[in-house]
RNA sequence: UGGGAGGUCGUCUAACGGUAGGACGGCGGACUCUGGAUCCGCUGGUGGAGGUUCGAGUCCUCCCCUCCCAGCCA
């Protein structure tokens, strides 16, 4: 049994989609599953529509997921010597010929047949020309596709699939500039790079037949097939731009972990039971591809945002850390010039769905806040609370094991003294100390904040306080 | 138009031909620092019509709906 081995093979023509990158996990977990390889090659054959800027889009992406490949990056339009070789094979053989019709020819051919009520296909004129018609531009080159009989495809997802060849055309495997396309450099590639999986999206299900004729005629045998569906918007259609973010890396930049965009991933389309969050491990030891699914999914943005929650608040800190540190360095922020950041992850983890937010509310604890949250404002810093940041003030200031537990104890002993209920005296703190509403528990929160920045601040709202009580 | 693939709560998904359940979302409640955490409850579904069967989401037939392919894009 040869070694399992398989692919993503995306073309450079924008960014990394959402739905590839599905498929790159489903074929990644596969190969990683069952001991064996996973290839990147990317499909650059279009050379209008790839970039360079592209490829590194993909590479980026791919590195961010974590989906380390065991081969590759392979370019196809650096092997354009191998397909014209093969190509030369088949025409040798008798197995492809030269096609000297028109596009115009074809397009007329095309609606002719839909007028007619049959399926646009090419029909086969120069199949069998010996020589060159007269005033014959460059040909394309065509597979003499067979007439009769069936191509079965035993999918791994589908099942069971039957085409016939008489449903099929002789498809064009080289332009006439000599450059190849997709259906045959697919298979010469997986061919010669050995693939035996080939997981990809349910749009390529019907060039399936194609693909496994010319597998046959270059005399190997086809790879084993899981086609995957696709990934839907809300209206039902193919996920675009239109839905919104469909890039792998935008989800990057919106403060998503990469384990738990892929924990999304494995399971639109596929489950294990009930379960919903998933390390990578188990995806690893539990992911098969029968166990995918056999229709459409839509996207739910709602869910994936759960899960991201879900994952920072099951990370270890110093994991988490890696990736905030990323985003508060985006706000200017360098983690050095506060309490430990591995501290404040532990801190808000409970508290923050995504790392942009929790980047937004750690500010805090790195530079005074510029202003008060109107309204926790107007609710906490006024006169009537005042005398509650003046204790808690004076009681912190000869605080001298500055820790949560007996920073605790002050915020205590002063309610207990104004006879107040602790979130009276804690809320104004809060506000004072973080400028809105919401901070991790109020010990934790001054403990880490300092005493020389906790005492400067609430200094500062007992002083804004005077300062809007004089009009 | 021809061919191919699908159809379970709003979304994702589970259910050997034998109790339609879980998660997200939504609504409500509880939680003596804030809650964006935690706990509890409610809501809500097998596209339609026949057939087979003691029994069907599950098998069969027809209808309806959706997606994909038919670029010398991939």
């Amino acid at each position: 049994m040869a070694k399992i081995k398989t692919r993503f093979a995306p073309s450079p023509t924008g960014y990394l989609h959402i739905g590839g990158a599905r498929t790159a996990l489903y074929s990644w977990l596969y190969a990683r599953r069952h001991g064996g390889h996973f290839v990147l090659r990317i499909e650059d054959t279009d050379r209008e529509r790839s970039t360079q800027e592209s490829v590194n889009v993909i590479l980026e992406g791919m590195s961010w997921l974590g989906l380390d490949y065991d081969e590759g990056p392979f370019y196809q339009t650096e092997r354009f010597d191998r397909y014209r070789e093969l190509t030369q094979r088949l025409l040798d053989e008798g197995l492809a010929y030269r096609c000297y019709c028109s596009k115009e020819r074809l397009d007329a051919l095309r609606q002719e047949q839909m007028a007619n009520k049959q399926k646009p296909r090419y029909d086969g004129r120069c199949r069998d020309l010996t020589e060159p018609p007269e005033g014959a531009g460059e040909p394309v080159i065509r597979f003499r596709n067979p007439l009769d009989g069936e191509v079965v495809v035993e999918d791994r997802v589908r099942g069971r699939v039957v085409f016939r060849n008489s449903e099929l055309d002789d498809l064009i495997i080289a332009r006439a500039d000599g450059t190849p396309t997709y259906n045959f450099t697919v298979v010469v590639d997986d061919m010669d790079m050995g693939i035996t999986h080939v997981v990809r999206g349910d749009d390529h299900l019907n060039n399936t037949p194609r693909q496994v004729n010319l597998y046959r005629a270059l005399g190997v045998e086809p790879p084993v097939f899981a086609h995957v569906p696709m990934i839907l918007g809300e209206d039902g259609k193919r996920l675009s731009k239109r839905h919104g973010a469909v890039s792998v890396l935008q989800y990057r930049d919106q403060g998503y972990l990469p384990e738990a965009v892929l924990n999304y991933l494995v399971r639109l389309g596929w489950s294990h039971g009930d379960q919903e969050v998933f390390t990578l491990d188990e995806m690893v030891s539990l992911f098969d591809l029968e166990d995918i699914n056999h229709s459409a999914s839509t996207f739910n943005p709602q869910k994936l945002l759960w899960l991201n929650q879900q994952h920072i608040m099951r990370a270890e800190p110093a994991h988490v850390a890696r990736y905030l540190a990323h985003h508060l360095g985006e706000r200017d922020i360098d983690p050095a010039d506060g309490p430990p950041l591995e501290a404040v992850v532990a801190a808000q983890q409970e508290r923050a769905k995504t790392l942009v937010e929790m980047a937004e509310n750690s500010l805090f604890f790195y530079r005074d806040p510029a202003d008060y949250e109107p309204k926790a404002a107007r609710k906490n810093l006024k006169p009537e609370t005042e005398a509650a940041l003046v204790r808690v003030r004076d009681l912190l200031s000869e605080l001298e094991d500055w820790r949560p537990e007996a920073i605790h104890e002050c915020v205590l002993k002063a309610a207990e003294v104004l006879e107040l209920k602790l979130g009276k005296v804690a809320q104004p703190v809060r506000v004072a100390v973080s400028g809105g509403p919401v901070s991790p528990p109020i010990d934790q929160t001054l403990a880490l904040l300092g005493k020389e920045a906790t005492l400067r601040r609430i200094q500062a709202a007992i002083d804004w306080i005077d300062r809007q009580a004089a009009g």
